[in-house]
DNA sequence: CCCCCAATGTATCTTTTGATACCGTTCACA
DNA sequence: TGTGAACGGTATCAAAAGATACATTGGGGG
């Protein structure tokens, strides 16, 4: 990737000196699907900033899984990021779930860019912030929300992306993104088809508007 | 509250220059319980940090409240500042629960606090970082663990921090802060009370161990 | 000492969700 | 073209938690 085109992707990144750092110590790397990139109990050395794709963080304790983000285009890791700072092993996941660019840099350049590049010290805070209000609202949805409520309004932030209404994913997978189990999810889904409000097909939910 | 008192509670606050900044723009001040700190929909002017006592932070939509944590002493409002910090207004409220010490100074300091001053940064970094780990705890008691276990956990949790194990709520108190209702908190609690596990007075429940 | 109200105890019923089992269908691939 | 694995549909049962209703208790203020 040219040097260009990493920094149309990177437009908050203001100061000069910063983006010449960002060139001699990042370097772009590319992922496939199933890709790991950090794993509980690791110390990071390595940040990334996600240019295209996506990276699913996620903690895992006894059997039980817990979403916490997916990193997308522009974005970082926070869960790394205050690993690096704080010299902590990781305790989440992250894995590649589809072809991803990634620019990575040593991550102890993190202390010092905090205090030297304020566009830099902004991204950080923005993506704490960020990040902290998603879960918010999981944490909503999981205290509030019955389930088939849950499952429309992730249909929905899933399809708005793309110009279809189409979700093309499994019972099984949905299941295990909410946190329950297929057959929950495929009574809901049926439910919802009966009262018109999607169209099922073999691995693709289509929502109806 | 003398000069020196301040600082020993504020230890991690290194920089000299820091120290005589917060000394000028701060300024301590009392609360009671009851009294709010910061409004849903307020621009935030000032940042606190707390000396002694306790803030309940928490977010109101439609009937429900979720809770997000309290700031106790030597933590500051990571809402608060990162609604500072971007200028937005308060998504949150704050209500002191206990009589409390606040040493308070304008929030467009934090800017410049946050390049000038390492010991700052880390500060924020570290306050981030712990408020997003007490979420995704209380996200994963709600997502993952039954009424009892989490009845059991947050009683364990407030008697720990006093010499006996005597908690003093009501149970209409308890099932507001774990998002249930009175009844079912009445119904578990005398479960344990029949499995000597608590015992049980009005507006007081003992622990046994 | 009485009255009132908050706090607590308890029964009953319903809804939501999870668990399990079993079935047919579709698809990739040998 | 056959076959096994993944996918999806559905019925049945049980557990967890909420909703509602009503009784009882304890303590403070008049």
């Amino acid at each position: 990737m040219a040097t260009q085109d990493i920094f149309q992707q990177l437009r908050f990144f203001r100061e000069p000196e910063f983006r010449e750092e960002l060139l001699i110590h990042g370097q772009v790397a590319s992922f496939n699907k199933g890709d790991v990139i950090v794993k509980d109990g690791q110390f990071v050395k390595f940040l990334p900033i996600v240019l295209k794709g996506a990276i699913r963080v996620y903690q895992q304790k006894d059997e039980r899984e817990i979403l916490l983000y997916y990193v997308r285009a522009e974005e970082t890791c926070t869960m790394s990021l205050a690993a690096a700072y704080f010299n902590n092993k990781s305790s989440s996941h992250g894995v590649v779930v589809e072809p991803t660019d990634v620019l990575i840099f040593p991550a102890d350049l993190v202390h010092s860019w905090q205090l030297k590049y304020p566009s830099w010290n902004k991204y950080v805070m923005h993506m704490f912030r960020s990040r902290y209000d998603q879960l918010i609202s999981s944490f909503e949805g999981i205290a509030f929300d019955h389930i088939p409520d849950r499952v429309l309004e992730y249909l929905q932030n899933e399809s708005k992306s793309e110009k279809n209404k189409q979700v093309h994913i499994s019972h099984q997978q949905l299941a295990h993104e909410l946190g329950t189990t297929r057959v929950v999810i495929s009574r809901i889904l049926k439910q919802f088809e009966k009262e018109k409000k999607l169209k099922l097909s073999r691995g693709c939910i289509e929502l109806v508007k």
